[in-house]
Formats: C-alpha cells, structure tokens, sequence
DNA sequence: TGTTCATGTAAACGGCTATTACATAAAAGC
DNA sequence: GCTTTTATGTAATAGCCGTTTACATGAACA
C-alpha cells in the first residue's frame, strides 16, 4: 500500500532516508506557512511516513528544528567563508563578495535563515535546543568569517586607530542581519523600497568603511547622490 | 483597579475590559513562552474567562497579533519621535538619543517588538493580518521619525555629496534592528559579547557618520582604540 | 417593565504534539 | 541458514489548542 503519487518513493516498510526528508519537508514548510506555524504532522505527511515516525530520529519539534538551526549555520559558514576566500584578491572585493553572500544564503534559505537567527519570537524560556545551535562550533565558525573579514580590514589602518577587532565584527553582522532580516523575509517590512537588499547593503557598508578610514579615496563617489 | 488575589478581579458575569487585559496577558506570555509558542487559551485563563471568550474581541489568534503588533508600533513611534525630539539641542545629540529609545523599545517591550518584525518566522503566506500592522500608519510614522533624522544629518552636507535620504534612513534602520534582534532577544546571539547593545550600536553609528562626514572632528577619538 | 445587543459560557470538532505498545525488517551472532 | 537483536516503522491514545455554534447573562435603552 506503499504510495502513488507521493513525495518520497518507499521502497518497503523502512524509509531508508526519513531524517533527511523530513529536514527537507520541514524547511519547505517553514518557508510556506511561517516557521513556527509548521507542523511535525505535515512534515511527516509529506514524507509518507505516519506522525509518529519523526520521534524515531528526532526527541521532539524543537529538536528537528535545532537541527535545522544547526546545519544551516554550517552551510552558512561554509558559504560566508568561501566567499571571503582568504581575502582574495583583496580585502575590499573580498569583504563585497562577504555581503553578498550572506544575503545570499538568507534569501535562498529564508527557513533557516528565520530559525537561526528569529529565535527571539520562537524561544527565550522554551527552544532550548535552538538556543545551544545557536552557539554550535558552525555558528561560531561563521562568526569567525566576519572577525577574519573585520581583521583584515583593520590591519589597514594605524595601530593608534584601530577599533577592537570583536566591535568591527559585530557592526558587520548587525548590518548584514538588519538588512536580511528586514528586507528579505517576504512581507517584513521595505516593499515599497526600490532597492535591492544587495544595494542598500553595499551603500551602508561603503559609508561605514569610509568612517572607518579603509576606504580608497577611488570609491568616494560611490556613496553620494546616484539617485537623487 | 478593584483586585484581591486574582490578576483582574472580575466584577460580574461581564469583564468590562477584556480586550485590553488579553493584550496584556499575551505579551507577557510572549516575553515568556516564545512570540509564537503561545497560546489563546492561555490568555484566556490569565484573564479569567473561557478559551471561547476571547473571540468576542479577536477574529482569531492572528488577529490578536496583529493588534500587539499595531499598538506596538503606535507606542514605538511616539517613543522615537519623543526621543529625536525635533533635532533638539543638535541633531547629533538627538540622534544619539533616537538610537538609545530604540534599544530601550525593544528591551522593555520584546513581546512587541518581536511580533512587530520577526514576522518572518511567523508568516508569509500566514499571517496576513500582521503583515498588515507592519504597513499601518503608525509603522509608517516610526519609520518617518527616522527619516526626519537623516534628513537633518544630511542637510548637515553639501548638497553634492547627499546621499539619499530613504537610503540613509534605512541604513539607520537596519543598523539599530540588526543590533536590536542580535543582542536584546534574549539568548539569541551574543551572549558572550561583554558589550551592551547601547555600545555597540553608538560605536556603530560614529563610524558610519564619520563615513557620512557629519561628524564633527572632536568625536574622532571615540571610534579608535579605547578596549584595544 | 420589557426588548435588544454586547459579551460571556459550554460543548463539540478536528488538528497537533507526544507517548506507549506493537509490527516489521535489516543486521549480527551463532 | 536460523535465530536474536536492534533500528525503524504503525496504531491507538491522551491532552492541549483553535475555532465554531448554540445558549446564558446582564447592561443599555425604549
């Protein structure tokens, strides 16, 4: 009595692959219907499996979605770290290509992306287990891409004017999150704005590079009136 | 208020002001249990009424979001709008004041502020009520206050070099969310970090008026070395 | 006083999470 | 190869929640 039109091929009475799918449904769900308006049930559903069976891989809801939590942040290291590439060719183009990717990964996985880092309106009392995701050794590790990045472009500057390296790391994670949690969660906030995320990033990140002093006097013009 | 014991002392069969204490009790659940982790129900038992009462004065649970959302945002603006204060005694101060109250909204009030911008965990193809409150008038009219300010800053500059005021307005934005939803929302990030959301905001924001170059030179010093 | 309307309750339905007892088949030991 | 063990599925169930419907209460008003 094994499927027709169904989601996921079962071979026999055994999965064979259940965890993976049910991450994949989850993730598909999440971006769908909301990320905590989702449902285990439907997720097993969709794997063909009954709702009972996640709990065979998973010890509850909040553990699929700290699963969730924690592989997206090493796709995400991943991503942000090849695209800093060590800084080449140089720190600036490489720290462009750092922005983009973050962007990037938020609007491809808008799911995890939401799990990851809105955990604010999920937990704080319950989720605990998306709390310790969130200080896994792959959200440290994307972490330590930005640091790298804040390191580098510090080093241009006197050592008298250098700020902490952590505080510059932290600007650009502020500013990178600020942009993609608000304006690439579909219907969060800025539609009427005829901007890209990507620009308006780029635009804040150029005016904070230039305060910091790292910036080519070549790229001045970037950040005045284009548009009017 | 007339209460014993009880959280609202119900004078009679009718409440007389049920809508308002379900608001009430909703945020504090909120606060407690997770933005989306809590239940109807729930509010209905804190308020002393049956779980089928609360739908006199809510369509459904969206609904009641919506509203924490809308009266969220109406509290939030006029909490922006008093802290920018017209730009007075400089516009400098008053900015940094605007940056303050942001924080401040979004640490006494987290419920709020969680379902007012983190709807994206929430919703999308959902929750169409809340993205409603998102673009209601008094959404609206925070985000002015914000663009008054970068109005002022930038008139601070010669025309030439005048960014757009939107885009500068959403850079201030994005920087004091990106802080906000990192730092304020309990556990969700930087919990090591042995600096307060204000720090990392303020210095944040130096830096990047310094790149603006709206920054009078006696500020110079606060952006460079002082933690090493 | 009697009627109307706003606002409460009770009871019920279906969906969800999670648990428990049982079923099935793959792997491991003999 | 046959049996035992273990991993992984199902069925049935309990309890909570959201939501609806029919009914109850009492305040406002004619």
């Amino acid at each position: 009595m094994n499927n027709s039109g169904r989601r996921w091929q079962r071979r026999s009475y055994h999965h064979g692959n259940l965890k993976e799918v049910l991450l994949e449904a989850a993730r598909k769900l999440i971006q769908e219907h909301g990320a905590f308006g989702f449902s285990l049930t439907e997720a097993a559903r969709l794997a063909g499996v009954s709702p009972a069976a996640p709990y065979r891989h998973f010890r509850d809801r909040d553990a699929l979605l700290a699963e969730i939590a924690r592989s997206g942040f090493e796709r995400f290291a991943a991503r942000l770290d090849a695209a800093w590439n060590n800084g080449i060719p140089t720190p600036l183009s490489a720290f462009e290509a750092l922005g983009r990717a973050y962007l990037t990964f938020a609007r491809e996985e808008p799911a995890s992306y939401a799990v990851m880092f809105e955990t604010g309106a999920s937990a704080e009392s319950g989720g605990e287990a998306i709390q310790a995701a969130a200080s896994s050794p792959a959200a440290e590790k994307a972490f330590n891409v930005l640091q790298q990045a804040a390191a580098a472009l510090c080093r241009q500057l006197p050592e008298t004017e250098r700020p902490p390296l952590k505080l510059v790391a932290l600007h650009i994670w502020t500013m990178s999150h600020g942009v993609a949690s608000l304006f690439i969660q579909e219907g969060s906030a800025a539609k009427k704005v005829p901007l890209s995320p990507e620009e308006v990033l780029e635009s804040e990140m150029l005016i904070y590079l230039k305060g910091l002093g790292v910036l080519p006097e070549a790229t001045d013009g970037v950040v005045s009136t284009e548009q009017a």
